[in-house]
RNA sequence: CGCGGGGUAGAGCAGCUGGUAGCUCGUCGGGCUCAUAACCCGGAGGUCGUUGGUUCGAAUCCUUCCCCCGCAA
């Protein structure tokens, strides 16, 4: 079965580096064109275009999915399916439906649920104690297409979304290789979603990083771990703004107003949440600075409590 | 040459209108205490990221490079 492969970040170089792996039979590699980018913006090339070519692999980056030029490339691979993993662009029905047996995707949520660009954040921001990936057949609607396999897997308490991205992409890998071969044999399951269970959720953005401090302990808690590594969450402190990368759970109870700084030791910095619950601060960052932890932060950065 | 912040004792920071460096924590020794992450006394520990320069003299001014962090992508 010929295998065109479309994707550009780390989690789309997992299902590809599978692929190779199992030795599927991958004729070629579309992924998003070389950009200036990280600090210098010196240019570079996606983890996607990095693998293929340590394999080998013809590699195409067309600028755009709908001037034909990506559908010739396509019709020159005669693809007999094409597997799009966080490829990063809308694909025409054209491309579609070229290949025999159509296109297939790897999406980190349990379809019908989180259709759209974070599901996995948001899977820990509105603090799911499950979720899953979807393999699917790509449809023309966003993330609506028929299932074909998924699997659960349950979210840590204290997971971030960056720990549970590298989890998801392993899961999706190997229940991509799953369903391939059972496309292969002819056996594979083809389940139209309840579209009227689905849901859809937006891209992060920095607006989201600020602390309210008036929600439960749960709720800023899965803040703090859904936002990272990217933007995470942040407050006010000594007149400048720290990221706060982690915290726990107390057994206090307070009637101080949410924000209120009620100690500050080696232990950690306590603040006042909603409902008179608090949470301990362990870990932070400073701007211009690494994260530490909150006693190295401290001893630098003397900090009033009372204040909020 | 994308923009900005930072590199000073083991850690976190101050000093940076030039005159060989200080704070907190830690550490070592001693004391106090039923006891302590508490307290008291004493000590060790820094070629101030690197290169060259200005100067009688630089952590403090200018220059080269390296590394770290954020923004933007």
């Amino acid at each position: 079965m010929r295998i065109v492969f479309m994707g550009t970040p780390d989690f789309a170089a997992a299902s590809l580096k599978k692929l190779l792996d199992e030795h599927f039979d991958v004729v070629g590699v579309l992924t998003q064109p070389d950009k200036a980018r990280g600090r210098g913006m010196s240019v570079s090339y996606s983890p996607v275009k990095a693998l293929a070519l340590e394999a080998g692999l013809p590699v195409f980056q067309p600028e755009s999915m709908r001037d034909g030029s990506a559908l010739r490339i396509l019709q020159d691979l005669k693809p007999e399916i094409l597997v799009v993993v966080a490829y990063g662009r809308i694909l025409p029905d054209d491309i579609l439906a070229l290949p025999k047996y159509g296109a297939v995707n790897v999406h980190a949520s349990l379809l019908p649920k989180y259709r759209g660009a974070a599901p996995i954040q948001w899977a820990v921001l509105n603090g799911d104690r499950v979720t899953g990936v979807s393999i699917m057949y790509l449809a023309h609607d966003m993330d609506s297409g028929d299932i074909i396999n998924s699997r659960e897997t349950e979210i840590g308490e204290k997971e971030t979304s960056g720990q549970l991205f590298d989890r998801l992409m392993v899961m999706g890998a190997e229940l991509l290789a799953e369903s391939l071969r059972e496309i292969e044999a002819g056996t594979a399951a083809r389940i139209p979603q309840d579209h009227s269970k689905a849901s859809y959720v937006s891209m992060l953005d920095k607006s989201m990083s600020p602390i309210d401090w008036s929600r439960p302990a749960r709720s800023i808690m899965k803040q703090i771990f859904g936002l990272q590594p990217w933007p995470v969450a942040t407050m006010e402190l000594n007149g400048t703004t720290i990221r706060v990368f982690d915290a726990d759970y107390t057994a206090h109870r307070t009637s101080a107003s949410p924000g209120t700084i009620l100690n500050a030791d080696r232990n950690g910095i306590e603040i006042a949440c909603g409902e008179g619950e608090t949470l301990l601060l362990t870990e932070l960052q400073a701007p211009g600075k690494k994260r530490m932890s909150a006693a190295d932060y401290l001893r630098g950065h003397p900090v009033i409590c009372g204040e909020d």
